[in-house]
DNA sequence: GTCTATATTGTGATAGAC
DNA sequence: GTCTATCACAATATAGAC
């Protein structure tokens, strides 16, 4: 990322809030001049099109978690070690920006032809990763498929709660925020164990 | 639901698949048409405005698994037979319409005030959901966080798989959709069983 | 770098002919 | 019920003054 004046740090932060919340088709270059309090020109003077602001959004919050992902995929730690630091990691990230697991599926919901794009450049390799599991043999040998569903698991139990945060403070919380985020620190401290027995009992 | 013409019925149809995929803001009346087939005023004819078509979308949407959602919270069926059978029911209706979750988190997401108004609506109430959950006493004396923490993991192993099919499908299953629905139907199977060891080893 | 003015296209919605 | 014509307005984007 190259230097960045005052009212260009404005716009991606106005333009971060409004994205995540709304999507790209629901925020107008002129909500989000509104809401940095600039001028609706300006955004086309530092960004040239709606297009390159939101793809500078976009990348941005995709390099919060797939890092992560990547990490967990090619790591050579064993697993009692990465796992509950992945679960950390995940969790602390999701509490920082619980909106960007929506944003991020929605817009690549909205436009499927990306997401073969976006994994060559974040340098992922299934491959690599199950290899690395293998190698390890965490526990007892285990096959693609079910270090595929472990994989999965992992990333539900750790994401979706934010992801469904809504429908889930709402229901289970009667509506109160705080109550949401103090079960998902809870979670924070549960999951791991909760993990590794999942993965050992087999 | 009244009676439906032909013409209703395809606007219907392509504004579904429309707005699953790129979101209220994302679709125009326009591109319903055009999908349809038919001349865009027609949807002003039978729908009066955007705002109505789109909310006889989201309500269809919505009723696809609030009902599952509240017939588990107050269900008086034993765990060991309710479980498994919310898990099939939910499964087999995200492989039906993969785009519900994401579609529904994103709309509510943009709209944070619909939430309270749906709950009450759809007739869900946490508290007797606790009561049923207390007078079962399913496995072990599970306390109140417990409970809602194994909510959240229940719905988090069933729905988020779905909701992040464009990632999965690419990361573990090389952009293969088939491989992407035999694990979901894998999973279907496999869920039940991880799920109630999950419960009883507290 | 920041503003005003303007060009161009798209959007939701309705009136009125058939 | 379906079409054409038309409205008012919002959107992105750029040219050009300061």
């Amino acid at each position: 990322m190259t230097l960045q004046t005052e009212t260009e740090l404005k716009i991606i932060t106005s333009a971060e809030k409004l994205f995540y919340q709304r999507g790209k088709a629901g925020t107008s270059m002129q909500d989000i001049a509104d809401d940095a309090g600039i001028n609706r020109t300006l955004l086309n003077y530092y960004f040239r099109s709606k297009d390159l602001l939101f793809e500078a959004v976009f990348r941005k919050a995709l390099g919060n978690f797939i890092p992560a992902l990547a990490a967990m995929l090619h790591s050579d730690m064993p697993f009692g070690v990465y796992i509950p630091n992945l679960i950390h990691t995940v969790i602390d990230t999701m509490l920082e920006n619980p909106q960007i697991p929506i944003f991020v599926l929605q817009e690549l919901s909205s436009d499927p032809e990306r997401m073969p794009h976006i994994i060559r450049e974040m340098g992922i390799d299934p491959d690599v990763a199950f290899r690395k599991m293998e190698a390890k043999g965490g526990t007892q040998a285990m096959d693609e498929n079910e270090f595929k569903q472990l994989i999965i698991n992992l990333l539900s139990l750790c994401i979706f709660p934010f992801a469904s945060r809504p429908v889930i403070t709402e229901i289970l919380f009667k509506g109160d925020k705080n109550a949401f985020i103090a079960a998902m620190k809870q979670r924070r401290e549960i999951l791991p164990e909760m993990f590794l027995k999942l993965m050992n009992q087999k």
